[in-house]
RNA sequence: UGGGGCGUGGCCAAGCGGUAAGGCGCGGGACUUUGGAUCCCGUAUUCGGUGGUUCGAAUCCACCCGCCCCAGCCA
């Protein structure tokens, strides 16, 4: 199976303003004329296409400067995390071809480094154990337009807050009942400045420390931390944590840690016809919307990959978005573009019909069976020939024939020549109906020997290639057509956005036929079906049953054509 | 009269005081044994608005308008 090479890479090397503000620091040697970048997913659900934006960014940085970057879990949620994500994370990670080495690391790891500079924040009398209850600290946290009040219990000792903080660690306090915080001012603008929680206590088993800690650091405290532990120069994450940075940079002023990351924050992606966020995902498979996190429909870096997507379409995909501040919703025809160019150079093209229409040859001999030979992949002249068996009958597709064809409609009708690809011209001479529902239930045509091949030696010129099947030799396959999971372009903005799926996204062929080559596929093998699309073998194929996903349709010419003459 | 961001074509996105890159999409044409691919050509006299500075402004200044984020012991 020749599958050339289809990683090209890009002209230029991708620009944007961090990368404008990372080689600025290198010149200037502010952190000592190194670059180390981490991608930190909390490792709570699976990784989708907005992560790999991410993940692109983080490891492309890392390597167009022969740089580490960290792939760190930012587990800092008993409640929430599992070792599932964890495994998940890394095989997507892997998948889209990026290597973080020996550099996986924890922030569960860190528990005890970050206890020891809560206590260093206590001492140096900016830490406090806060004995207000969860409700309480709220109404003292004052609202966007007032200020925050201070906590009675703000000003205890740092003697007394030492041992508090240590009883707390020891279990001695119930779930809840305290938590420690930094002190900082409640008269803020930014409410994150409100004397933040640093650590609160949760008698949860940790999937990784188990029942060690009954106290877990909350995220604004844990990331900085976590961060200069590893050397991280360039902490890179989304807007939303534009207004924690000022936070981010008072804990690593107010601890000993070695080193200051800068954070900078960039806008997440957002994909038209599609959402990304995380509780919504989980929604969608836990209400069995779809199949799993895998469903090809999902955005997911798992869905994509059972799709039939391509690593490289992936990462030229986020490549060509670029990276930005600005909010924006990217149009999903451009990730269809980017596996549409993957593919068109790699795929090996193969003949299938989607929806059968038996054709009869009538001057064709009965029984005769002929191999001709089929291009492999006209993009790639090394990729070759193949014998397909061609018959008296055949299988073409059913929107290949009208009998009433429009004056555009070039494909067969009663009466017209088509060539069929690489076989022979064929002339439609009758049609075929149930007589109780007036459906054509077979064409009778004929052929003309002379233009074995497809060429005809008088240079008689047909309009239309068709796609054909043996209908002896045909195999069975089940063919999975997915489209757009909502009708909407930015189901995440409704509050009842489960209103707006496309009952239309999946639709299953059961009755495909394809060619005899395709026997013994192996799963996630990836072909252009000829005039219709890139198809990928699924996993739930087996040796006697076909399955196949599109994974995206050929550029349509026709159906625009169509669509703007209201056909 | 809380704080923080952002506004360049339908969607992304360059641009950093010298007269609007590129990609997707869209429209047209060439070529074609995939109505695919490929190749041409077209697609913002204008950068949220209004004033100002300047020989010159998307870029600088002022004011205004619009959109997004923040009141988890989530990340």
């Amino acid at each position: 199976m020749p599958t050339p090479s289809a990683d090209r890479r890009p002209e230029a090397p991708p620009r944007d303003f961090i990368r404008d503000i990372v080689s600025q620091d290198l010149v200037s040697g502010k952190h000592g004329g190194k670059v180390h970048t981490r991608f930190p997913p909390e490792p709570n659900g699976y990784l989708h296409i907005g992560h790999a934006k991410s993940i692109c960014l983080n490891f492309g940085i890392a390597l167009e400067y022969a740089s580490p970057c960290n792939l760190r879990f930012d587990d800092t949620n008993p409640t929430k995390e599992d070792i599932e994500y964890v495994t998940a994370i890394q095989t997507d990670v892997k998948w889209l071809g990026f290597d973080w080495g020996s550099h996986v690391y924890f922030a569960s790891d860190y528990f005890e480094q970050l206890y020891g500079f809560a206590v260093e924040l206590i001492r140096k009398g900016k830490a406090y154990v806060d004995s207000l209850t969860a409700d309480e600290i709220r109404e003292h946290r004052g609202t966007l337009t007032e200020p925050g009040r201070e906590s009675p219990y703000r000003h205890r000792s740092v003697d007394e807050n030492i041992d508090l903080f240590a009883r707390m660690r020891a279990g001695e306090f119930a779930d809840g009942s305290v938590v420690l915080r930094a002190k900082i001012d409640m008269a803020s603008g930014n409410i994150n400045m409100r004397d933040p929680v640093l650590y609160r206590i949760r008698r949860a088993t940790h999937y990784r420390t188990a029942d060690q800690w009954c106290i877990y650091p909350l995220y604004d405290y844990a990331h900085p931390v976590s961060d200069a532990i590893e050397g991280i120069t360039h902490s890179l994450c989304t807007l939303e944590f534009e207004d924690h940075r000022p936070f981010y940079d008072w804990v690593l002023d107010n601890t000993s840690v070695a080193c200051h990351p800068q954070q900078i924050e960039f806008a997440k992606l957002n994909l038209s016809y599609t959402m990304m966020g995380k509780r919504k995902l989980i929604e969608m498979v836990q209400g069995q919307h779809v199949s799993g996190w895998d469903d090809p429909r999902m955005p997911t870096i798992c869905g994509l990959r059972r799709r039939g997507y391509t690593p490289e379409s992936v990462r030229n995909f986020c490549e060509r978005i670029g990276v930005a501040k600005r909010e924006n919703v990217v149009d999903i025809a451009n990730l269809e573009h980017a596996i549409r160019e993957d593919l068109n150079v790699r795929a090996p093209r193969v003949m299938a019909v989607l929806n059968p229409l038996k054709v009869v040859i009538e001057n064709y001999p009965d029984g005769q069976v002929e191999e001709v030979d089929v291009i492999n992949n006209p993009e790639d002249s090394s990729a070759g020939t193949r014998k397909v068996p061609f018959g008296r009958v055949l299988y073409i597709e059913r929107d290949d024939f009208m009998e009433d064809p429009p004056k555009k409609f070039f494909r067969l009708s009663p009466g017209k020549e088509v060539r069929l690809r690489c076989a022979y011209f064929i002339k439609c001479t009758d049609v075929v109906k149930d007589p109780a529902t007036g459906e054509v239930t077979e064409l009778r045509a004929s052929y003309d020997p002379a233009t074995r091949g497809g060429d005809s030696p008088d240079g008689r010129k047909v309009k239309a290639t068709l796609h054909w099947v043996s209908a002896e030799r045909a195999l069975d396959a089940e063919v999975r057509l997915y489209d757009r999971l909502f009708t909407i372009e930015d189901p995440a903005a409704e509050d009842n956005y489960l209103d707006h799926l496309n009952p239309h996204s999946l639709e299953v062929l059961r009755g495909a036929k394809a060619e005899p080559s395709l026997a013994g596929a192996h799963a996630g093998a990836r072909y252009q079906f000829e005039r219709l699309g890139y198809f990928c073998v699924d996993s739930d194929s087996s040796a006697g049953r076909l399955v196949f996903n599109r994974t995206v349709s050929l550029r349509d010419t026709w159906a625009k054509i169509q669509k703007n003459s209201g056909i």
